[in-house]
RNA sequence: GGUGCCUUAGCUCAGUUGGUAGAGCAAUGGACUGAAAAUCCAUGUGUCCCUGGUUCGAUUCCUGGAGGCACCA
């Protein structure tokens, strides 16, 4: 998934040591809370040796994990959420909305009562912790051994667009539409339900042609942008700098926070 | 050149027996504590092609024009 995940080149991975790249197959189970584990316990190695790390992405909850910290939440196997999403198929979201309001009227008030993954998210905890989801929220705030300083890139929407644009169709002509067809066996995996191969996939299964599904992936790129814009935006200590920023505008900056 | 049909939101189109309009998609705003490149919620968009006429009132009916499509020559 070099392309469509947008893998740094080898002369950038030989500038400096990148981590979580290509760490993990597509058949792997990841979520948040391990990206938590996996990123708190690299970054004890890392802080014994270096006095600055920096972390890069988009992802906003992923940020959000390693800088602030989830709750703890027990795990749970996997067959529940299995056994959710099949009767979510055969019974509907109401079904699992109402058992939800049984095992759990706190989140049924409060989470997106409308939302599939979230009803779900929480029911799976509900019956396989044996507790209410909502009871593990907001145990205590967790106390990093490392400061956090956030800086954010920004641009005028019409630049980020023309920049998506051109991204995508870079892709393409690095063969992105290739890497998809080579992925096609393993389309239902959740790593691969992401834009760029689910919209090629349809192009593949001929239910799109594939005009139309490089337009979608397009699209769905712009929209993931702009979620990404309204996460962000709401975060507070965000130093925000235009995309064309000068480097050192950006150093002092950080160097300003440290005293 | 003639005849017929069409012209309404960014796009594809519906509609108003005359009281200035609505769907889908796009777009825009938002939510989001283990699926997050995922998932979900909300919201509009207008010289109804132009021009006269009839009418209290025309996007709708009538005249003339412009553009498009089809057929005939």
């Amino acid at each position: 998934m070099r392309i469509g995940t947008a893998v740094p080149s080898t002369e950038e991975l030989s500038q400096a040591t990148h981590h979580f790249i290509q760490h993990k197959s597509i058949t792997e189970d990841y979520n948040v809370g391990m990206f938590e584990r996996d990123a708190v316990e690299l970054l004890d190695d890392l802080f014994k040796v270096y006095d600055v790390v920096i972390m890069v992405g988009g992802s906003g909850l992923y940020v959000k994990a390693v800088a602030e910290g989830l709750d703890d939440f027990p795990e749970v196997h996997s067959s529940i959420r299995e056994t959710l999403n099949a009767r979510l198929e055969n019974e509907g979201l109401e079904a699992l909305q109402t058992q939800l309001r049984i095992l759990d009227h706190i989140s049924y008030e409060t989470i997106a009562i409308d939302n599939p993954h979230r009803v779900i998210r929480a029911l799976e905890i509900c019956i396989g912790a044996g507790q209410p989801y909502s009871s593990y929220l907001n145990k205590k705030a967790i106390e990093r051994p490392f400061k956090t300083i956030s800086v954010g890139l920004m641009a005028d929407r019409e630049i980020i667009y023309n920049r998506i644009n051109r991204r995508v169709d870079l892709m393409l002509e690095n063969g992105l539409l290739n890497e998809a067809r080579s992925l096609l066996s393993h389309q239902h995996l959740n790593a691969l339900n992401t834009v760029g191969y689910k919209e090629f996939f349809n192009y593949l299964n001929k239910d799109w042609t594939l005009d139309f599904a490089i337009s979608e992936i397009k699209k769905n790129t712009r929209r993931f942008a702009k979620r990404q814009l309204t996460w962000f935006k709401k975060q507070e200590n965000i130093s925000w700098f235009d995309y064309k920023v000068d480097n050192n505008l950006v150093f002092k900056t950080i160097e300003q926070h440290f005293y």
